[in-house]
DNA sequence: GCCGTCACGATAACAGCATTCTCCAAATCC
DNA sequence: GGATTTGGAGAATGCTGTTATCGTGACGGC
């Protein structure tokens, strides 16, 4: 991905787009698209950097500035410090979760099985890389530790950057309760809470705290997981 | 707490004791007696220092090292790096609240009682603290962040730590078992990993997710949890 | 066509912290 | 009493995030 690629896709023809777009970069407003590309190569670069096989570590700030071929001084100015920049990776990456979710969840014909695309793939995607390289779908370890500095210490922060997956979920909440698949009365805000929260860190961490030393078996841990979520809020029927 | 308090309450005299337990310290194995003193005192200038205002804050080997009123030197003999002394504390804390735990549970008549026991009575001990001092019973966000920091970069030690709660909610479980409270076929090792870390998680972090920026209503959330995880492992008596 | 301004790269400087090292005094052991 | 261990005070080292300095090349107004 060059720098310099706005608005690609918009025009038919094929050898001039590319003058078309060379000269759109250069016209007036070319100082922000240069700036939004320089920024996205710093996000880039994070997201190169928290793939790498060495899961534990930490990124350094200047390796972030080598990796995208820019200097420390252009990353400060784009950037307040290197909390913001694991902010934005952060914020991406839930942005990307999110739309993943929606788009499989859109696929769903009842309510009820809405809500169990999104407990049972959520989980999914929240597992801990079996060995690969993270993505922006997939949070490394570093960027779990990440989010929980963002839950302790940036409450205001977190509570925005997880805006999208909470909102996301309460709709599906509130279709299904409208259906009448979940029990009437619950604040779904809260409730969402407590389901996100619940899968992100019992699919990070409920196998190393049972002691169990390999990664756990992914569909029957979704499966138990949404047997304990949905017995608290799903309307049964009569046994 | 005295740094030389070896075998206290063990003989019958008043007077005497003093005298004893002094003898005792100067004793051939003083060198043992004295070092366990020091460990502690670290330990003790770690919880101190964990309890700060200044919340988010990490505390420094040398803050620890003047609160306890030790050398640099004397820490770096007794733990191998901060790393330790954070496992060190991390264990204490893990001990004491299992500890806490047992005593509560052993109070409750039915197995039933037992398990919702140790969940509302955990839940209530993993929610921060409303504004103060953190003891060995109420960890802090810097406790939780390197409850994370071991959870993903040290799964081993992690493991060890946790098995005192582990060993504890097992055995609750089996007795639920036992008595057909809960479903059979469950593996418990596991269940409890999940409802611990359910538990945990939850408390510290559900409303912030959730956009709730004061603490959560503790008392309404446990009851919430409690249906949760009770709705999936729990006999249904028929609707 | 020229000059000021600005964005940028390279690099040094600075600060906080964990960790190690050095020197030395006091306690402990034989 | 002398040798050896223990431990205290603090300097030194190394890593990292952050800021400041200097030089250069591009762009726009005159």
């Amino acid at each position: 991905m060059s720098v310099d690629d706005p608005t690609a896709g918009s025009t038919t023809a094929t050898e001039p787009v590319r003058r078309r777009d060379l000269a759109v970069a250069r016209s007036l407003d070319s100082a922000r698209l240069r700036s939004e590309g320089r920024v996205q190569r710093f996000l880039d670069a994070g997201f190169e950097l928290l793939g790498r096989a060495e899961s534990g570590k930490e990124f350094t700030v200047q390796e972030v500035v080598d990796r995208s071929g820019q200097s420390l001084r252009s990353f400060y100015q784009y950037f307040a410090g290197k909390h913001e920049l694991l902010l934005a990776l952060f914020d991406e990456a839930i942005l990307s979760t999110a739309d993943r979710l929606e788009e499989q969840i859109a696929r769903q014909s009842t309510p009820l099985e809405q809500l169990h695309c999104f407990v049972v793939e959520y989980y999914r995607m929240c597992l801990p890389a079996p060995k690969g390289r993270a993505t922006k779908n997939n949070p490394t370890p570093v960027m779990a530790e990440f989010c929980h500095q963002l839950l302790t210490a940036h409450q205001t922060e977190a509570a925005r950057a997880f805006v999208p997956l909470v909102t996301l979920l309460e709709k599906v909440l509130d279709e299904a309760q409208k259906s009448g698949d979940i029990r009437p009365g619950l604040d779904h805000a809260e409730v969402a809470g407590v389901i996100l929260s619940t899968i992100m860190f019992n699919a990070a961490y409920a196998h190393t705290i049972s002691g169990n030393e390999e990664a756990p078996d992914g569909d029957h841990a979704a499966t138990q997981l949404w047997e304990f979520l949905s017995g608290g809020i799903v309307t049964r029927p009569p046994a």
